[in-house]
RNA sequence: GCGCCCAUAGCUCAGCCGGAUAGAGCAACGGAUUUCUAAUCCGUCGGUCGGAGGUUCGAGUCCUCCUGGGCGCGCCA
């Protein structure tokens, strides 16, 4: 099934042909109903390559424009462009073929590619926090967005699992560690002796080399230290589990740090042989001297002691994603701020001459309402678990105040639903760029842009359903005759223009940008259409849309990592 | 010092390749409801798009400079 935006590109392009002019323009969606549905520039573009007036080349493209059995005659408007107005007709055949089609009219690409998704990414012997939070929705959305599109999606969790944290993690735990308090709450606990050994060290520069000394021998393999990090690991992946189920994340793989160790001294060792790197004040260093901006940054892959670190580890990560999992397309999720990090790490790769797609997807920062990083009172990282508690809490009492005689199972999955949405839908629907505050009343408010507000929409649908009972036919053919039914139809019709953007510059928040518009569109059909005590055959076209309304708010919503209840 | 990101309505934010008179939501104000769940809808008010130049038919969007914020820059990740 083709878009309407995609069979007007086509026409263009034929009419342009046909007139004798280059291929040039793109149809775009109106951005104001006056315009009609759909418009072009391509007349503008022309005009200006070819020094012509615009509104000359626009008639001439007009001319040779075979539209009519999708829209009205098209018109010239402005300095040249051309609006396209949609039949009635068209939209009515083009409705009652999406109802039909599992996909919703979206179309899987002709590029399929192999891609590796890194995202989330938490460290062993911390908690999760808020800070968690953009990289792993971002990622995961952009992962079933891509999925659904037909790529081949592997998902992996760069779990932050190795480093030179883990000589004050050992250090703590062979000389501070309360083992009740590790029962009770393992990752508090770790956390504990991690600032309890990071402080001692400060302060005391014979435990500092003791750290060091702990570290060095887990490096070396020794079997103490060994078996104690490993208890850290399993402790931390049971506790990112839980998180991850509550948020209903699914990771294909984990393979943290500690993974790559064994891969590290070749790593080096090839860099330095193929004269990539070098020695440089006792380091083993990548210079990329031609490059302006990163002439004076050199990237470290071996650390003056002879140890490696992130950076030696994220080349062969690199190496293991090509090789390995024969990946051709890589995304990053991480921050911002390691985007010097990666523009080396990929740097090297080309250098090595991988012609893989690597994307670094930066994101911004969750801030608290003083606008700065979001912190609790005394300072510390919000942990996730409790945003995601409070959230579920704040939700269960928003459902106890408006629909107090439900059953208790159902307000508690409900709650978990709304409120889980409720916060990857405020991260999702801000561009990922954008540091963001984070307010609890705006993201469970049910005015406005939220994951609520979608929700209900859909939730008003299935009522509709639960009232009509269960004779519901799906029509031949819809009628749309009513204002409120076309502008929902044509708002149907764009979900399938809209999906396949989000991968553009990876922006979920166009997406969700769509949903909120959808559901706008419903509310005001709902309001000026009644479904169920209308006439044949408004009633079963009025159902239809409800339907596929439904359907692609929960579609959309499922791309975004969002469920939706059947009653709220 | 160098580099990256950000600055749009009172508040929170959209605005992908430059396109028509810059859009939402919240707040404020005014309406609609004995409902297919008003957890909603309709309307009004509100902007020198941080500043100054430039590129062109056209700039919130691209270029240069400036201001103000965030972040990063050799042995943490």
């Amino acid at each position: 099934m083709e878009t309407f935006q995609a069979l007007l590109a086509q026409k263009l392009s034929a009419a342009l042909t046909a007139a004798d002019l280059p291929d040039a323009g793109e149809i775009t969606q109106a951005r104001d109903p006056r315009f009609g549905d759909y418009q072009t520039s391509a007349a503008l573009v022309l005009a200006k390559q070819r020094g012509e007036k615009p509104r000359t080349v626009a008639q001439r493209i007009i001319e040779k424009l075979e539209v009519v059995d999708v829209c009205e005659p098209p018109q010239i408007a402005g300095a040249g462009f051309i609006n396209f107005t949609l039949r009635r007709a068209a939209l009515e055949q083009k409705t009652t073929e999406l109802l039909r089609d599992e996909r919703l009219g979206v179309a899987t690409t002709d590029a399929p590619k192999r891609i590796v998704i890194d995202f989330g990414s938490p460290n062993v012997a911390k908690p999760m926090h808020v800070g968690h939070i953009r990289s792993t929705v971002l990622g995961d959305s952009l992962a079933r967005i891509a999925e659904f599109m037909g790529h081949n999606v592997v998902r992996d969790n760069h779990i932050g699992d190795w480093g030179t944290q883990f000589g004050m993690v050992i250090y703590g735990w062979k000389n501070l560690l309360d083992r009740a308090a590790l029962e009770q709450d393992p990752i508090a606990e770790l956390v504990r002796i991690y600032k309890g050994a990071n402080e001692a060290a400060t302060a005391d520069p014979a435990v500092r080399d003791a750290c060091r000394e702990e570290l060095v021998k887990l490096q070396a393999g020794e079997a103490e230290n060994f078996a104690i990090w490993q208890q850290c690991t399993a402790l931390s992946m049971g506790e990112f589990e839980r998180a991850y189920q509550l948020l209903d994340i699914h990771y294909d793989i984990q393979r943290g740090e500690s993974f790559y160790n064994d891969r590290l001294p070749a790593v080096v060792e090839r860099l330095c042989t193929s004269g990539l790197a070098e020695k440089s004040e006792g380091a083993v260093c990548v210079f990329f001297r031609d490059i302006p901006d990163l002439a004076d940054r050199p990237c470290i892959i071996r650390k003056r002691d002879g140890g490696y670190n992130y950076a030696t580890t994220d080349v062969a990560t690199v190496d293991y994603r090509i090789g390995d999992l024969q990946r051709d397309t890589i995304w990053i999720v991480t921050g911002a701020p390691q985007q010097l990090h990666f523009r080396q790490i990929f740097e090297i790769a080309r250098r090595e001459g991988r012609n893989a797609d690597f994307r670094h997807i930066t994101h911004g920062s969750i801030l608290g309402e003083d606008r700065k990083l979001m912190k609790t009172r005394s300072g510390d990282n919000v942990a996730l678990k409790d945003v995601l508690a409070e959230a579920i809490v704040r939700a269960r009492s928003l459902i106890d105040e408006k629909n107090a005689d439900m059953p208790e199972a159902e307000k508690a999955e409900i709650a978990r639903i709304i409120g889980i949405g409720a916060v990857k839908y405020a991260d999702l629907s801000q561009y990922r760029m954008t540091d963001y505050v984070f307010s609890w009343d705006r993201m469970l408010s049910l005015q406005g842009n939220t994951a609520p507000y979608l929700q209900n929409a859909y939730v008003r649908v299935q009522s509709i359903f639960r009232k009509a009972g269960e004779q519901i036919t799906v029509p031949n053919e819809l009628v749309l005759a009513d204002p409120g039914e076309s502008v929902l139809a044509k708002c149907l019709c764009q979900f399938a223009e809209v999906v396949p953007t989000v991968l553009n510059g990876f922006r979920p928040n166009v997406l969700a940008a769509y949903l909120f518009e959808l559901a706008n569109g419903f509310h005001a059909f709902y309001e000026a259409c009644p479904v169920l005590k209308s006439d044949e055959p408004a009633r079963s076209s009025r159902l239809a849309l409800c339907n596929l309304t439904a359907r692609v708010l929960q579609r959309g919503l499922e791309l975004l990592g969002i469920g939706v209840p059947e009653k709220m």
